[in-house]
DNA sequence: AACGCGGGGTC
DNA sequence: GACCCAGCGTT
């Protein structure tokens, strides 16, 4: 049998009351909605640009690390017509240090193409919101209902956490997200009762009551709905999978002056990792410790990435090593600026801690 | 269905 | 310093 929303409802006769839950969620939220810059009043529906841009750069991230980057981005770029129309160069400039750089590469995209296809305007039909880049099942839910107001099963981290307390669902969410879904489904397919405002506030729970480590449940508007609460195991939900731990890789990067004593930077390649984005040239990334022990003077840099940790040798080579750019797209950069140019924080990193290296004289170049 | 993809917040 | 978090596209 599907497990529908219907499904559930008719096998679980212990499932809450839909009308006070989103009562209680709605009345929450109207008094301790979070203020953010892409949010309209209660009632009212916020730009559908605005919307979209915050809902892309919320993925994978938190609210306090969008801000910035969101008031940067509708400043240079008033309507998504300016946004489209802006060079990618400028758009992966705004979005380093944000990560993820597919989203951005995603975001012009789909700019472009609403600009283009759609005059500007963002399709009010689910389906056509997910054909377009870098929007999928939760982007696509949450223009409808935010921005909107119709309909739809809007699904994030925050809420996915919220409903397995509230239900006390105890299987690994990772195995078992149909019937994760299906809670959201019983509580808001098909409702037009502020369907923004429900998703945004059940959000802003996660985000500040029902947290991960240590939720705050004598706070809680629907702790009296919460069937983790009642038996007391809200810690120990949700149950994740087990973590798998990070390998860890080796590279080299090239620190290469000119006369002028500027910096050889490279323009990456437009996929993979920290695609299109400007970086320090270097080797390739291997899963042993290039042999360049004693060859060279050197520095370490550390950084980790989701899936694994990376051990960088940091070299300086001369101009005329610059060979070791064929077929890449390099430019040169006066180094005192290498704040301003939009780099992955890994690069961003490297240069700072060159510098200080070289200026302080403890690495002789 | 599994994997690749960053960086910041919290303890 | 270790651990925690989290959507979309690709394969």
């Amino acid at each position: 049998m599907a497990l529908t929303a219907e499904n559930l409802k008719a096998n679980d006769p212990d499932l809450i009351n839909v009308e006070s839950f989103r009562r209680a969620m709605l009345n929450w939220y109207k008094e301790n909605a979070r203020r953010l810059p892409w949010r309209a009043v209660f009632g009212d529906k916020p730009d559908p640009y605005h919307e979209w841009l915050s809902e892309i750069m919320l993925q994978q991230t938190v609210v306090k690390a969008v801000i910035p980057y969101f008031l940067k981005f509708t400043e240079l770029w008033p309507t998504i017509h300016d946004l489209a129309n802006a060079p990618q160069e400028d758009v992966m400039r705004e979005w380093a240090g944000l990560g993820y750089y597919a989203r951005a590469r995603n975001l012009h995209k789909c700019a472009q193409m609403i600009s283009k296809e759609y005059q500007g305007k963002f399709p009010e039909e689910e389906a056509e919101l997910k054909k377009l880049p870098g929007i999928g099942p939760y982007t696509a839910a949450a223009i409808m209902g935010i921005s909107f107001e119709k309909p739809s099963v809007v699904m994030d981290g925050n809420i996915e956490r919220v409903l397995v307390r509230v239900f006390g669902h105890k299987k690994p969410v990772r195995e078992s997200k149909k019937e994760v879904y299906a809670y959201a489904a019983h509580l808001s397919e098909g409702r037009t009762d502020y369907p923004g405002e429900y998703a945004q506030g059940l959000m802003d729970l996660g985000a500040m009551i029902c947290t991960p480590i240590s939720p705050k449940c004598g706070m809680c508007p629907i702790r009296a709905f919460c069937k983790a609460r009642s038996e007391n195991i809200q810690e120990t939900l949700p149950v994740k999978a087990k973590k798998i731990s990070r390998p860890v890789k080796y590279g080299t990067l090239y620190f290469i002056e000119n006369s002028k004593g500027e910096l050889l930077l490279e323009k990456r390649p437009g996929t993979g990792l920290l695609g299109s984005m400007v970086g320090v040239p270097g080797s390739e990334w291997m899963d042993k410790p290039a042999d360049i022990a004693g060859k060279l003077e050197k520095f370490q840099i550390n950084h980790t990435f989701t899936h694994f940790h990376l051990i960088l040798d940091g070299v300086s080579l001369s101009e005329k090593d610059k060979s070791v750019m064929a077929d890449k797209e390099y430019f040169w950069m006066r180094p005192d600026t290498y704040g301003k140019i939009g780099l992955p924080t890994v690069f961003k990193k490297s240069i700072k801690l060159y510098l200080q290296l070289k200026y302080k004289d403890k690495w002789i170049l």
